[in-house]
DNA sequence: ATTAAAAATAAACCTATGTTAACTTTTATA
DNA sequence: TATAAAAGTTAACATAGGTTTATTTTTAAT
């Protein structure tokens, strides 16, 4: 981790990576573009910044002008309750979309933190109205996206209501390392193996999952002895996907892009 | 309620109402279609449908290749888990959409049943992706209809883990009473007053607030007591609108449709 | 009008998880 | 390398809401 900086959001100059040879492009928005048309779509892009860890992109409340697909670095997006609690809404990942969520006077019900150091593409809201207007694979993508993302809220709310904090807590792990496992973005000394980058605290696993922080230190403590898991050094790794999979009830179908259109 | 009859979806060959026409159109997908377009967009829609309460739409694991707007009646989606237990992800109302949200394989994730006789305009889903392609005003109206989805369940996740049960079943009384109070899908009887047409049970409430119903008893006759509410005979009367918005936290901002676009 | 099924109500008891209050280990920074 | 702050760990105790079982009331169907 860098130095912390105290810039809430650092413009970076230059050089900007380019959407035609983007990793990760086809996790994200400007999946399904032509390449003949994304030398087009990047002039719509505003700019790369990047961000410090434990900075904020915007705030609850806040009026966005902004939209944000990640290209690095782990983000969460939090709700803080009148009585301070915080409930952790999801958290983002490269290739995410962020921003894009607001109530009916265009004001983010959320916050949105970065966990890690990272890398943002910045979209004006109105470019994306244009865009949607004339490109039908933008207003595709995002629909796509934007299921993706109502079906993870879902399968979240079932468990909160449903599972054991065991349970809930179970499925979290897992739905990080199948989103991350494998994945371009994923650091090559990860790649093939049982284990993730996990820059998550206890705290941030309870905040997600509705547990308290010491109650989710006993739960992970039961799967560290029933060598389920080991957690440390900010890395996650599976031990026994098999029974992990089984207590958290998780299916692989709930948590890919689905197949709306 | 009419006589039960055993179709599970029973095909209406006429007279279709007619989008133009249409009353609750600005409530739904054809939103922000010009007049002068109608009659064209009409063209998609497949067929309109009755249903009769207590029949299913569609089952959860269905591949589905329509999907659907409701014209009239209530709706509830719901999800068993393989124990048994439902959990209810929301209650569809006239205007809203049904039936888009599937997983990776194209199946649905969940069930969607009649809670009272209604009838539902049909689309199928590849003419749907047509239209897209075509019609930006459609992208966006998805788009804002699915955005309000996600807020919905966002704020249902949310009340699950930071708020107690009566703050939970509080919550969804005014998220329906405002979802329905003077909108005009509602009965005149109804309209200004502070009453709304009310078909759950305690055990739907309990089911989707993941409370079980005997606690939801508990609850209701608590707010009864109160003099918060009254309900009963398919009725729901807020007599403390005042108190109940307290209980509840509940902010009408958080329910109505986003300014995403 | 009668009957059966569904929904609502109630009480007694139980448990998963929250709360509080230490103490220890790890991480970040001077 | 020392120091402070953050994160993790543990134990004792408290409670909201679950479970079970039964009874009453309402609704739907004959």
């Amino acid at each position: 981790m860098q130095k912390q900086q105290n810039r809430i959001l650092a413009i970076k100059n230059q050089p900007h990576t380019s959407c035609s040879t983007c990793s990760i492009r086809n996790l994200a928005l400007f999946r399904g573009i032509p390449k003949s048309q994304l030398e087009w779509t990047q002039h719509y892009r505003k700019n790369q910044y990047t961000i410090n860890s434990g900075n904020t992109v915007f705030h609850q409340g806040e009026s966005t002008h902004h939209v944000y697909t990640i290209f690095q670095g782990w983000f969460v997006l939090y709700q803080l309750t009148s009585t301070g609690k915080r409930q952790i809404i999801r958290f983002a990942l490269p290739g995410d979309f962020i921003g894009f969520q607001v109530d009916n006077q265009g004001k983010t019900n959320h916050t949105a933190k970065a966990l890690t150091d990272g890398i943002l593409c910045g979209f004006s809201r109105k470019k994306l109205t244009d865009m949607i207007e004339v490109e039908p694979n933008i207003s595709k993508s995002l629909i796509v996206i934007i299921s993706r993302d109502i079906n993870l809220c879902q399968q979240h709310f079932f468990g909160m209501t449903q599972k054991t904090a065991i349970e809930s807590i179970s499925f979290l792990l897992l739905e990080l390392y199948h989103r991350i496992q494998d994945k371009p973005f994923c650091d090559n000394k990860f790649k093939g193996s049982n284990s993730i980058p996990f820059p998550l605290t206890q705290e941030d696993i309870g905040d997600a999952t509705g547990v308290t922080k010491i109650h989710t230190n006993r739960i992970l403590r039961k799967l560290r002895d029933q060598k389920i898991i080991k957690c440390y050094k900010k890395q996650l790794t599976i031990l026994d996907e098999e029974a992990l999979t089984e207590i958290a009830q998780f299916d692989i179908k709930m948590i890919k892009n689905p197949k709306v259109l």
